[in-house]
DNA sequence: TAGGACGATCTTTTT
DNA sequence: GATCGTCCTA
């Protein structure tokens, strides 16, 4: 390579690895210890194209890990040189900290180590102008994004109801994940939008991005491949620095992220993409797996090393898992294989709704614990995230330590980011976006009339909101009141400004939300989350302390959406399967296996074929999570929108060899019938979807499933009427079906009854849920609160008027009587 | 202009 | 069931 100056040796690659692989590695290369023929090949083809198909559990990351370790160490390139992209910030943290592990300090040094996005901005920020930004640009979330098109819609004039933002934004993301820009979409897709004005409205949104100085998140890659493609010589240094190129996760590459990829290996040709088309499942937001299915051709002379020794999981679960993925088309065909135990089978237990389900799990979890396993062991992967609140429900009573992996974002409340808006005003005075958010956060009189006359000044002149306020204090176009408000705004953002520069960030960011009267706003509230929203902005404030300065922080938060948990507690871990990806535990709870919930009757429909498949591999990360033990579950019936729906087992369990699986029944009971499962011809029935064959949707009535469910639905619900009612069984949960297993035990009791409603169909019950069993004037006892009289009944909620609490909104399922 | 009441709409997954 | 948005009134 002539001219890289700042190559450690002149000489070919493959010559210096020869001349210096053998002293070092006789010095002993502790880290190729341990790996196995495959995983070493796969570590030791340092040059050329070469592609790495690792199955679950095959040890991937180690591969990857271990080849910028040798790389490193053999002294082919400084770590600088190293391009090692992989999909998340997670899976980013992970590798660096497992390089350092390896090689030490030197990882401190690989600043191309990161998320495509990161890597992305990084670039951009160092050439900014060549792409019509300036530096410092901001990066918009989707809040902004929405809120931005909305404006943008409301200027041409079109119905929001009838074309929302939000399906504007999904489209022009689209189109980003595409590589494409306005004028590269093609003309009848651009119609698809507002009657033929999609395209213009991309441009329009575009060009309003511009003016704002600001970026989306597509556009940290589209940007990117326009920066290379229309400047040779940037590309050239480019492909100069980077000696080698690691993706990991390739299967979940889009286009974008493809084109951008392809641009920068033209270079050295020594790429190493690493990944499984078993686990593309994000396929939903543009990634391709065709990318990892040409790769041979893309890179002619590619190497390809297959990874198929399973590390992780026992016999059994590895058995289910590769016999479910098989029933999808167009694979690459790996079969995983262990060497270890067969172990426990997979179990699949049904029960009779979602709450049980939940408690069904808690109490195998609670078993689990008795018998000396760590709760950080166990995990559950829900399809859904509306799914885990059941779990939470339940945990919260049991007193059972879980964490939300991935749930709620922290920097996506309301109270952060309107703090965020605060500081990112300060720091980029043309944030429109920023201010409009605050310019009446909390309360000062600046409403809609205000803003109208803001936004008319700075188009008028020209300049950004915040400058035209500025602007508008100093004339007399203002009501006195309003313009004594806004003049405060805007010396104070002049003032935080001056300070910015002579006091660190956080130390700014307490005096900015205690001066704007945004932490005041908080303190006087005084509903039920006002605390914890103030905890939350001191724990903005705590965590911006580490960062180099303000626009550091910044930066962080827009492309770190997640902040690291805290670990180390025991505790189960509860989270989506999409964010389960990577990770592994002993146990694997996987409920929620019913069509519609999953396979997701959205994906079906939308992607037809291609949606079922990828709910397939989904499925089968689920299963391929767990080392030793997977447990499927599902229920017949769940509330969706308030409304309790039936539902029918997913297909998946079909696709479930026998061999591997043990069919099991939910210890509170099961609404389904476990009995029913033995023998030749285990079926549950799902029947063919809407999505088959949309005519004979009747015949779903008709499966020995559907049949079995209605009958044990009956059954369950005589029981639920004579009983105590509701969800009212706190105390005792398990009794509630009294040992109802199989549809005739259910029939008996069912028949009676006139609660126990039956509807056509699939709407079971109103919204307002099953009734409560607690009258008003009973006495009762909640863990939380203690004792106290019910002073109203509505649905299953109760208000109590408790003797030390005061009164509270319960739902019934927390009292029991006292 | 602000606050409250009511109604519509939703729930896939994430950088 | 919850959140968001809109409309109405003080």
């Amino acid at each position: 390579m002539p001219g890289a100056a700042h190559v450690p040796r002149a000489g070919g690659i493959a010559e210096r690895a020869r001349a210096m692989a053998a002293p070092r590695r006789a010095a002993g290369a502790s880290y190729l210890v341990g790996l196995n023929p495959e995983q070493r090949e796969a570590v030791e083809t340092v040059e050329g194209p070469l592609l790495v198909l690792a199955g679950a559990g095959t040890g991937k990351t180690r591969v990857l890990t271990t080849r910028i370790a040798h790389i490193l160490s053999l002294g082919l390139a400084w770590p600088s040189q190293i391009l090692a992209v992989t999909f998340t910030n997670k899976a980013a943290r992970e590798m660096k900290e497992r390089i350092g592990g390896i090689v030490g300090e030197e990882v401190e040094g690989m600043p191309w180590l990161g998320t495509f996005h990161s890597i992305g901005v990084r670039m951009l920020r160092r050439h900014a102008e060549l792409v019509g930004l300036r530096s410092g640009f901001t990066i918009l979330d989707t809040d902004d994004q929405i809120r931005l098109l909305k404006q943008i819609l409301q200027a041409e004039d079109i119905d929001d109801k009838r074309w929302p933002a939000k399906m504007l934004a999904s489209t022009i993301d689209g189109w980003k994940n595409r590589g494409l820009t306005p004028e590269q979409v093609p003309a009848g897709e651009g119609a698809t939008f507002a009657n033929g004005r999609g395209k213009m409205l991309y441009a329009a949104y575009q060009a309003r991005l511009k003016a704002l100085n600001a970026v989306d998140f597509g556009d940290l890659l589209l940007e990117g491949i326009r920066l290379l493609r229309e400047n040779p010589d940037v590309l050239a240094e480019y492909h100069r620095r980077f000696r080698f190129i690691l993706v990991d996760e390739y299967q979940d590459t889009n286009v974008a992220q493809y084109l951008w990829l392809r641009l920068l290996a033209q270079g050295s040709r020594n790429v190493c993409c690493v990944g499984d088309d078993d686990q593309s499942i994000y396929g939903w937001r543009g990634a391709e797996v065709d990318n990892i299915l040409r790769f041979e051709s893309d890179f002619p002379g590619a190497k390809v090393i297959r990874l198929e020794r399973n590390y992780r999981s026992t016999g059994h679960i590895l058995g289910a898992a590769g016999h479910l993925i098989a029933h999808n088309e167009g694979r690459l065909g790996k079969t995983l294989f262990s060497e270890g135990a067969h172990g426990e089978k997979v179990t699949v237990t049904g029960a009779w709704d979602s709450q049980e389900e939940a408690r069904a799990i808690g109490e195998e979890i609670e078993d689990l614990q008795r018998q000396g396993h760590s709760l950080s062991d166990i995990a559950i992967l829900v399809r859904a995230s509306f799914q885990m609140r059941e779990f939470e429900e339940r945990f919260v009573t049991l007193g059972l330590n879980y964490r939300v992996v991935g749930g709620p974002r922290f920097y996506e409340r309301a109270e952060i980011r309107d703090a965020m808006a605060y500081l990112r005003c300060i720091a980029q005075p043309a944030d429109d976006l920023a201010f409009e958010r605050i310019v009446n956060v909390p309360k000062r009189g600046l409403g809609d009339v205000a803003l109208r006359q803001i936004h008319e000044q700075a188009r008028a002149a020209g300049v950004p909101l915040q400058e035209a306020a500025r602007q508008l204090v100093g004339s007399d176009a203002l009501k006195p009141k309003v313009r004594l408000s806004l003049m405060d705004l805007v010396q104070s953002f002049e003032r935080w400004r001056e300070q910015a520069a002579q006091m660190p960030q956080n130390q700014l960011a307490e005096i900015v939300l205690d001066e704007s009267g945004y932490t005041g706003m908080w303190q006087k509230d005084r509903s039920a989350d006002a605390a914890g929203r103030l905890d939350n902005l001191k724990e903005l404030v705590r965590s911006m302390e580490p960062f180099e300065n303000l626009t550091g922080f910044l930066e962080h938060v827009s492309l770190v959406m997640d902040t690291e948990g805290a670990a180390g507690q025991d505790a189960v871990s509860l989270m989506t399967l999409h964010s389960a990806k990577g990770l592994e535990f002993d146990t694997v709870f996987l409920p929620g296996w019913e069509e519609g919930l999953f396979p997701n009757q959205r994906a079906l429909d939308e992607q037809g074929r291609a949606g079922l498949e990828e709910e397939r591999r989904l499925a089968y990360v689920g299963l391929t999570r767990a080392r030793y033990r997977a447990k499927v579950y599902f229920a017949s019936n769940r509330r969706i929108h308030g409304l309790w729906q039936s539902s029918v087992p997913s297909r998946f369990l079909d696709e479930l060899p026998d061999g591997h699986v043990e069919v099991t029944e939910s210890k509170g009971g099961t609404g389904w019938g476990g009995g029913q499962a033995n023998g030749a011809s285990r079926r549950y029935g799902y029947g063919p979807s809407r999505f088959d064959q949309a005519e004979t949707f009747g015949s779903t009535y008709s499966t020995p499933g559907w049949q079995r469910a209605q009958a044990a639905k009956g059954g369950s619900f005589g029981g639920r009427s004579g009983g105590a009612g509701g969800s009212g069984g706190f105390a005792e949960p398990a009794s509630r079906f009294g040992g109802v297993s199989g549809h005739a035990a259910g029939r008996a009791s069912g028949g009676r009854g006139s609660g126990g409603r039956l509807i056509e169909g699939q709407l079971i019950a109103t919204s307002t849920g099953p009734a409560s069993a607690f009258k008003r004037g009973e006495r009762v006892f909640h863990q939380k609160f203690g004792y106290g009289d019910v002073v109203g009944v509505e649905g299953n909620k109760l208000t109590v008027q408790f003797d030390k609490a005061g009164e509270k909104h319960v739902v019934d399922s927390f009292v029991q009587p006292a």
